[in-house]
DNA sequence: AGCTCCTAACTGAACGTTCGTTTGGGGAAC
DNA sequence: GTTCCCCAAACGAACGTTCAGTTAGGAGCT
């Protein structure tokens, strides 16, 4: 399933940290916003030398999207196994989750570049490579907290939570006027939490008052 | 002069041809993958014309923001008034908060790459015409329906959930292995209704067995 | 040891193209 | 005649890319 490649390439250490300085670049501002001249600069070389190295300005984000993408589903087996109970393993998985991309901006920024760009080769590699694992695991829970729901949907809906978050993050700021701490994502992660297990209303009732 | 003139300028019908063109570019591949060019062949003139209406590209793309991003809170009133429990509301406000960004790709797209670019100027744009009415709207529901929880957090929440999951529709497809329709859509905002309001679990039990 | 040969890694300079933008002028409407 | 709208052409800069030439280092041979 996981799409290492037959072709597993040595990448040497002069091509990662080319792809190292790269992926900063194109995370931060964009494939077509990011010039050879502007990612030779970074590391201090010459355009001609990353020619050296890559046939062309596609293989090196081709290469720098891999780079990133490959080897997330590593550690989501240390925060699953174990014999906890599923709504506590569920709730590891969130803040993991929100975790994963609220410290990894760069890995979060590509992610949302490519859900943009819709490129249909790229978009299957950001599916198996960082999104597959987390939902099927999800998922997984899922049909053992709530076997009569949905679990694909559950699991879609838990993970679009925590991507629209990370994501609207600046604008939440702005929103709630309150700046976007470590504490504050362990507070939205209870909170999904406590949002998917028990729903938000103390008690389901059907007549409100105002 | 880069200042946004609180009195609405008049905006010719030339303007609004040029920055309707301009937001579906954008929108689709981004501001630097979009040249004067291609806007002009866009609508058939010439890149010197559109210089004679803005006086740089920059302007052009502020301008197309403010086109698609202005107006919005309007649409919204339509959706909340009324004297419908909270809970029909809010079902209402979700359903058409989703309906919004997923029939509307442009407006969605371009809201997703002003988070990515994240520039302040814009992005308060963003939140106070786009994103500040619903805020406010779904906090004032949840603060009503849930007095205990943190409303301005839910409102948060409900928000992330409906952008994330237009977002990731590409390859959440992938995933459940269904195509991205309008019933799928339904489901979703179905879904979503109920787990804001009672969760995903059919009922809490704090002991869950294996 | 010294010498040759080879290759990987890189450089400086340039290629042709496209970029954002400017210029000067032409034609229609008032 | 002035004003508005637009065009063809061109500007310099930056773009992705290529290429001939220069290093440095190691292998092989004497």
């Amino acid at each position: 399933m996981s799409s290492v490649d037959l072709t597993a390439p040595p990448l040497s250490e002069r091509k990662v940290s080319i792809l190292e300085a790269a992926t900063v670049l194109f995370a931060e501002h964009g494939y077509a916003a990011v010039s050879i001249r502007d990612l030779a600069r970074a590391i201090h070389t010459t355009p001609a030398a990353l020619y050296h190295h890559f046939p062309d300005k596609d293989a090196i984000y081709a290469a720098a999207l891999r780079h990133v993408f490959s080897d997330r589903a590593k550690a989501l087996e240390a925060v699953v196994k174990g014999d906890d109970a599923p709504d506590v393993t569920l709730e590891r998985l969130i803040v993991w989750l929100t975790q994963q991309f609220s410290d990894n901006p760069v890995l979060a920024r590509l992610v949302q570049r490519e859900l943009l760009a819709g490129d249909r080769d790229r978009l299957r590699l950001l599916t198996e490579d960082v999104m597959a694992a987390p939902f099927q695991e999800i998922k997984r829970l899922m049909h053992r907290l709530a076997p009569t729901k949905d679990a694909a949907l559950s699991a879609a809906t838990i993970i679009a939570l925590v991507m629209g978050y990370v994501q609207l993050s600046p604008v939440l700021e702005v929103l709630t006027g309150e700046r976007n701490t470590k504490q504050r994502l362990r507070d939205f992660a209870a909170h999904t939490k406590d949002l998917v297990l028990h729903g938000l209303l103390v008690q389901p009732q059907p007549g409100a008052h105002i």
